[in-house]
DNA sequence: GTCTATATATCGATAGAC
DNA sequence: GTCTATCGATATATAGAC
């Protein structure tokens, strides 16, 4: 279920230099187990000797492995960001010319993302706030150029006269918001499939937009 | 900035007979105290030597006004689910017959609420495992209620004629998704107001009714 | 009703043996 | 690399004096 990840070879959240071989097979179970923990509970209510049980292994053997609770929710969490964003550019680029299309693949891969890994798509203004200022200035700017493309095909949607005249920035908050609120209530035994949910979605997102709205009614 | 609420006199959270005066002063300044904090940090992070402290006396003090920690955030998170669903009801209720009109008012309480007091509108999955099994049970009523009135506005507008034809389900998770996510950007002292934020808002989602787009493009 | 003092548990993180 | 044992802080909740 889970996509096979470059080996990044940590040491208490400093990157060794490259070129070392041994992948760091325990830090990699860390991380599986840290990101299913603060995907389903409150990042105060997960412990750290949970993780290491999930992990196989003691909680002084964790220490050994990453250095601090908080460095452990960044790390898991910018590694989400990363793929999140990387399969953003990937499936714009291959959505060809047309912005509508364009728009309709980032808010699919946008809403499976949510509904398949809602981490961390939905991690709360709250759960920030227990990131270190540096920690938390890094993750914000993937977050907000990660927004920024969103506002971005918005922007050159209207001026190509696809879409109708809106608020690239609240526009871009509502298209995002309607994300995270399925990663609140999909269920993967529901009867739903997360390319329905983003069909209709992206139907209701592009009506919403449609430029014959722009002069009537009201 | 706080509206006056009627004194429920409670003592370990079973309701005492009603017709004894006194008002709770203390309990209201404790409840008071444990929404702010519910509101800004996550329920295991909230301490309950801090709601005492800004209720104004001892931890010791707090438990003689209330059972558990639990119970207190099942208290505020009703007592304020109940406020909105009341606003909703009455704004409901005088927007006339139009169902445009009356979706556009209650995505304007749904909304106002969420910017000027997210909580409890944007309690998560994850907080609200912390509920006893009834607590949370009674409370997902009262939100199944809630959103059940957006489905309703939108199946009763669709059968009229107003609205063109979309999933109801889906749709009302969007609009009130919409605004869960004002309530994680919006700020008091930021540029916009609420009720402007909800007049975009409700442009955005009327648009995506409209029947004239029910049969043409793609 | 309000307090001091405390019971009991768990937390993040570390020391040091192996 | 992994463990046992533990430190020091803090948590919820309670006992009992006043």
């Amino acid at each position: 279920m889970q996509e096979k990840r470059t080996t990044r070879k940590r040491r208490n959240g400093v990157a060794t230099a490259p070129g070392d071989s041994a992948p760091p097979h325990r830090l990699e179970l860390v991380h599986d187990a840290a990101r299913a923990h603060f995907s389903t509970r409150n990042y105060e209510a997960v412990s750290m000797r949970e993780i290491a049980a999930d992990a196989g292994i003691n909680i002084a053997t964790l220490y050994f492995h990453c250095s601090t609770k908080e460095q452990l929710l960044y790390d898991v969490l910018i590694d989400a960001q990363r793929q999140l964003a990387d399969g953003l550019r990937e499936q714009i680029g291959a959505a060809g010319e047309s912005w509508s299309r364009r728009l309709a693949a980032a808010v699919r891969v946008h809403i499976k993302f949510c509904a398949e890994r809602a981490f961390p798509t939905t991690i709360t203004r709250v759960d920030m706030q227990r990131l270190t200022d540096e920690h938390r200035a890094t993750y914000l700017a993937m977050r907000d150029a990660y927004e920024q493309e969103f506002r971005d095909l918005l922007r050159a949607g209207m001026a190509a006269g696809e879409f109708r005249q809106v608020d690239p920035k609240l526009t871009a908050f509502a298209v995002i918001g309607i994300g995270h609120t399925v990663g609140r209530w999909y269920r993967a035994d529901g009867p739903l499939t997360p390319e329905q949910i983003a069909d209709t979605y992206v139907d209701l997102i592009l009506a919403s937009l449609r430029p014959e709205l722009a002069a009537e009614q009201r």
